[in-house]
RNA sequence: GAUUGUGUAGCUCAGCUGGAUAGAGCGACCGCCUCCUAAGCGGUAGGCCAGCGGUUCGAAUCCGCUCACGAUCACCA
C-alpha cells in the first residue's frame, strides 16, 4: 500500500491542488513522534487568505482526508504543518510483508521498461596502471548501472576504452627500442609504463634525441592509422594484453562490460561526422582551425578539427553519439566522467542540439570530484604518487582478515581460513567501493590509509556485519524449526521497531532519488539509517526469546525483511554480503 | 581576467525546489558483553551554517557583494 500516494490523493480533492504538486510537498516529519507524512499548508495560505496553523486546523477533520485508509491514519496539526500518522501496526505488517514478498529485489520497479539506457563509465587508458582514481567512475558507474537495472531500464554499459592516438607511436617505438618480452608477458601494464617513462626520459637528452624519437613515433602512429599490419599487430597486442589486466580487476569487483568500443573504434566515423556538420554550415574557420561557434548558449567555441587537420575529441565523441542512437536509440546516453570535463561535455551537446538532433537533451554528464591527498595534492601518473587499486583491495582484503580471525577466535574458531579468506575478499571490496559512495559524487575525496581502512561506523563493513547478525538469528531460529511468520507482524508497535519499520518503507524512495539525481548515496544513506536503526532495535529486544511467540516470530520476519532490504541495497551499490563474519 | 564549483561540529559529510529544536559518522570523554556476533549500543561535550547586505511572516537554503580554496577556458582526453 503507497500511503503517501493516498494522502496526496486525498490531499488534492480537499484542497484543489494539483495531486503532482502535492506529492512533491509532502515530506517526512523530522522527529518519528510528529507522525509518516506531513503536508504544509504554507502554500494555501495565499489563496486562502488565511495563517498556515488555521487551514490545518480546518483541514484536518476533513473525512475526506482519510478516505480509503480503513482507520489506518490519524491525522493531526502542529501549526502550519498537517501531520499524517500511519497505524503503526498496519504500517509494520504492510511493509514487511511487501517485502518478505519481493526477498532481496526489494525496492525494483519497472518504469523503465522497453527503454535503453547507455551508461559510460570506468573508460581507462590502454597501457597505463589502473589507480584509485580510475576506481571513482567504476565504482559509480557500475553501481548506477545497477540501479537503472533494477528500475527495468535496459542498461547497456560502455567502456569507452582509451586505446588511441599519439602516444602508441611512441608506445611501438618505446618497445621496439627497449622492450622486455618476458616483462611484458609478466605483467605487461608495468612493462609498458616502463618504456613510456624511458622514452619521456630518453627525449630529454638531447633534442636531436628527442626530434629522432618524435619523428619515429609520428610516423609509427601514421602507419598505424594507415592499417600496417606489423604496427596494428602492436597496437593490438598492447590493447589486449592491458584488457586483460583491466578485466582481472573487473572481474574481481564483480563488474562487466557490454560494449568495449573505444576511441579507435570511433575514429572511423569522425569523418562523416566533420561533413555533416560542415554541410550544415557549422564549422568556421578560426586560428587555422575549424570550430563550431556557441556564442548563442554562452560556451566558448568547441575545436572540431585542428589547424594540422587532424580530428580531436570532441569529433570523437560526437561521432560516439551518434553512433550509439543509431545502434540503441538510446533513452538516455549517461556519461560517468570526471567534473573537469563538464565543459567538454555542454559543448558537444550543445554542437549536437545546434546540428538538429533533439537527442542531445537525452545526453547527460555524470561528473564526480577527484581523488586527492589530504594536502591537496592530487594523484599523478608523472608524479609517481599513484596508489593502484589493487594494492588499495589488497590492504583492506588483509585488515579485513585480521579483524574477521580476531573475532571468529573469540566465538572460539568458528571459522576456516578459506571462510575468512571468502568473506574478507567480499567485506574488505566492500568497505573500498563504500567509501567512493557514501557521500555526494560531486564531492571529492581525501585519500588517506588510516580513515580508508577505518571500518566503524558508516562504513560496508557496518552494514554487511548487521547482515550477518541478523542472519545467525534466522540460522539459529531454523535451527530450532522457526521461519517466523508476517501473521502478527502488526504487534510490532515499539518505538525502535517503528523506527526499523519507517526507514525500510523510504527505501523505495530512496531508489528512485538516487536514479533521478544519479547519487547512489541516497540509497546507501538509507541502508546506513536502516542498520543503526535495526541495531538499537536488537540491543534492546530479544527476538529469540521474545515475551511470547507471536512476537517472537513477528520479530523475526522483521529481521528477514531488514536483511533483504540490506542486500538489495548494498547489491545496487555493487556490494556483496555475507552469511557469517 | 572570464566561466564555474566549494565553504555547515576538531575531522569527513548530510540538509540547499525557502519552513517544525541545523543532523549523522569519525575522533574526544563517560558507561554497557552470566543474554541472539561489542565491526555493536547508550550518554556527554562540541555550531555567529565563511563574512556583509538584501528579498520574505520566515533564510544554512533564494539574490547581490566580499573573502578563501579548487576546476575549466581551443589544437591532450
Amino acid at each position: 500500500m503507497d500511503y503517501k500516494d493516498l494522502i496526496a490523493t486525498n490531499l488534492s480533492e480537499c484542497t484543489g491542488l494539483d495531486k503532482e504538486q502535492v506529492l512533491g510537498l509532502i515530506e517526512i516529519p523530522p522527529k518519528l513522534e510528529l507522525g509518516d507524512y506531513a503536508f504544509p499548508c504554507f502554500v494555501l495560505a495565499k489563496t486562502l487568505h488565511k495563517a498556515p496553523p488555521m487551514i490545518a486546523n480546518e483541514l484536518k477533520d476533513s473525512p475526506e482526508l482519510v478516505k480509503g485508509f480503513d482507520g489506518a491514519v490519524t491525522v493531526d496539526t502542529a501549526g502550519p504543518y498537517i501531520n499524517f500518522r500511519i497505524d503503526k501496526g498496519i504500517l509494520a505488517k504492510s511493509v514487511i510483508s511487501e517485502i518478505i514478498e519481493a526477498g532481496d529485489q526489494y525496492g525494483n520497479k519497472n518504469i523503465g521498461e522497453g527503454k535503453n539506457v547507455i551508461i559510460e563509465f570506468s573508460s581507462p587508458n590502454i597501457a597505463k596502471p589502473f589507480h584509485v582514481g580510475h576506481a571513482f567512475t567504476t565504482i559509480l558507474g557500475n553501481s548506477l548501472s545497477n540501479i537503472y537495472s533494477r528500475l527495468g531500464y535496459n542498461v547497456i554499459r560502455f567502456n569507452h576504452l582509451g586505446d588511441y592516438g599519439t602516444q602508441f607511436g611512441k608506445l611501438i617505438t618505446a618497445y621496439r627500442l627497449w622492450g622486455d618480452e618476458a616483462a611484458m608477458q609478466e605483467n605487461p601494464i608495468d612493462e609498458l609504463t616502463r618504456i613510456y617513462v624511458k622514452f619521456h626520459d630518453e627525449c630529454k637528452v638531447s633534442s636531436e634525441r628527442e626530434k629522432e624519437l618524435e619523428d619515429t613515433a609520428r610516423d609509427n602512429f601514421r602507419k598505424l592509422e594507415e592499417g600496417e599490419p606489423e604496427e596494428v599487430a602492436l597496437w593490438k597486442r598492447f590493447r589486449d594484453l592491458s584488457l586483460d589486466v583491466f578485466e582481472k580487476t573487473y572481474k574481481r569487483m564483480g563488474i562487466r562490460f557490454d560494449n568495449y568500443n573505444g576511441e579507435s573504434f570511433y575514429s572511423s566515423r569522425i569523418d562523416s561526422v566533420v561533413n555533416m556538420l560542415e554541410e550544415k554550415g557549422l564549422l568556421e574557420e578560426s586560428e587555422g582551425a575549424k570550430v563550431v561557434k556557441l556564442d548563442d548558449e554562452g560556451l566558448p567555441p568547441c575545436l572540431v578539427v585542428k589547424s594540422d587537420g587532424t580530428t580531436i575529441y570532441a569529433s570523437r565523441d560526437l561521432a560516439a553519439i551518434l553512433y550509439r542512437h543509431e545502434e540503441f536509440n538510446f533513452y538516455k546516453n549517461i556519461y560517468v566522467v570526471g567534473l573537469p570535463q563538464q565543459l567538454h561535455f555542454k559543448q558537444v551537446f550543445a554542437v549536437l542540439k545546434k546540428a538538429g538532433y533533439d537527442f542531445a537533451d537525452d545526453c547527460v554528464h555524470v561528473g564526480f570530484g577527484l581523488l586527492k591527498f589530504k594536502d591537496n595534492t592530487a594523484f599523478s601518473t608523472r608524479a609517481g604518487n599513484i596508489i593502484k587499486l589493487d594494492e588499495f583491495l589488497d590492504k583492506a582484503t588483509e585488515k579485513t582478515a585480521e579483524i574477521i580471525r580476531k573475532n571468529s577466535e573469540l566465538r572460539g574458531g568458528d571459522m576456516t581460513d578459506e571462510q575468512i579468506a571468502q568473506v574478507s575478499e567480499v567485506v574488505g571490496l566492500g568497505a573500498v567501493t563504500y567509501t567512493y559512495l557514501k557521500s555526494g559524487r560531486e564531492k571529492d575525496i581525501y585519500f588517506d590509509w588510516s580513515d580508508m581502512l577505518d571500518f566503524e561506523g558508516d562504513t560496508a563493513p557496518y552494514l554487511i556485519y548487521t547482515y550477518a547478525r541478523i542472519k545467525s538469528i534466522l540460522r539459529k531460529a531454523a535451527d530450532q524449526g522457526l521461519t517466523g511468520s508476517v501473521e502478527n507482524a502488526d504487534k510490532l508497535t515499539a518505538e525502535d521497531e517503528y523506527a526499523v519499520i519507517r526507514s525500510l518503507a523510504d527505501f523505495n524512495d530512496a531508489v528512485i532519488k538516487a536514479a533521478e539525481s544519479y547519487e547512489p548515496f541516497m540509497i546507501s544513506r538509507q541502508i546506513a539509517l536502516i542498520a543503526r536503526n535495526f541495531n538499537r532495535f536488537y540491543n534492546n529486544s530479544r527476538i529469540l526469546n521474545a515475551d511470547s511467540d507471536e512476537i517472537r516470530d513477528a520479530r523475526l520476519k522483521l529481521c528477514e525483511a531488514v536483511a533483504d532490504c540490506l542486500k538489495s541495497g548494498l547489491d545496487m551499490l555493487g556490494i556483496g554480503v555475507v552469511e557469517k563474519m
